[in-house]
DNA sequence: ATTTTTTATTAAACACCGTTTAAATAAAGC
DNA sequence: GCTTTATTTAAACGGTGTTTAATAAAAAAT
């Protein structure tokens, strides 16, 4: 998590813990593998994030889903290598351990957002599709900075105005 | 541009063209050098297609703004490999290559942008950060669908959908 | 308590990778 | 033809993820 996934190697992981290179291999399958087996702490982090945001805003609508996008921005840039890890790093060994976390993920992203959804937007008939470029969206704002130096704080207006178009957007 | 920056390598290459690794380096400080010669040229076919779009759309305002979003989109999902060569590997040398042709490349965005969306947006202080992070959530959008084998086609409503969202939140 | 069986670790090797170096070859200029 | 420059090459360096077969440690069974 301090080094990144590319930056870091097998070797240099095993010699950190005093082992050999090899004992690695004989409990996770493959590099991939044993940096999937941090990932799902981190999803449930976010799943846990998002689903306290919701038990405490008082009423679903406008400003919870301000919250939730809020809140979500927030976590990628304050857990940027869990954010690569778990959405980013397209390794071909990852992808086939993350992909379902990822659509778990999205499913109580949704989860979260969809009653909120319905009380402001128009076209229900959209909402799936509506969620689904909605979370592409602040994941577009998420990957670029993640990749950049800058803190949460940095840019929370920026977060702010980002926010504010989406929802803007759905009325 | 067939395999990927990650899934050929240097030998390969050379033994492609029927050279010797070595020789590659004689033309090619490193591997991002080489691959960066090639993004410069895919950098202007954009840029000259936002030219495009621009100078055959009649006027200024909401309808222009439509036609450049989905332009972008469209491109990114019809070259693929492009896109993620010019915004999404960030290997370490690679990035000091493409960086400034990245910014280069948003500002010409930005350019594209800026009279149609005065002519929309109530709020003109906030014009520059306003491209900025449609410019990003345009990025999320094609940041996801560029590792999908869907194509541009096949996701072309959603696209709709998205560039309509953003749309509505500039008014 | 001793043997057997399972679990865990290791050193060594395999097949790659990007890159560098020094020597050899080809081309160009005089 | 000779010298200089441009280009190519084989070989090596240090690194990577991963596999293998031998070894050591722990647990279970006798």
């Amino acid at each position: 998590m301090e080094q990144g996934y590319r930056d870091v190697s097998m070797r240099g992981i095993a010699k950190q813990l005093g082992y050999s290179p090899g004992s690695l291999y004989y409990h996770f399958r493959e590099k991939a593998d044993l940096f999937s087996a941090m990932t799902a702490e981190e999803f449930h982090k976010l799943d846990n994030l998002l689903e306290e945001v919701v038990s405490t805003s008082p009423n679903p609508g406008r400003e919870r889903l301000e919250l939730i996008f809020l809140s979500f921005i927030r976590f990628g840039l304050e857990n940027k290598r869990s954010f690569e890890l778990m959405f980013l790093i397209q390794e071909p060994g990852l992808e086939s351990y993350t992909s379902q976390a990822k659509m778990a993920s999205y499913e109580n992203f949704t989860h979260a957002v969809m009653e909120s959804l319905q009380m402001i937007n128009v076209d229900r008939a959209k909402d799936v599709h509506l969620i689904w470029v909605l979370f592409l969206s602040l994941h577009g704002f998420v990957s670029f900075y993640v990749h950049s130096p800058q803190t949460y704080e940095d840019v929370a207006k920026l977060a702010d105005l980002h926010v504010q178009l989406l929802l803007r957007g759905l009325t």
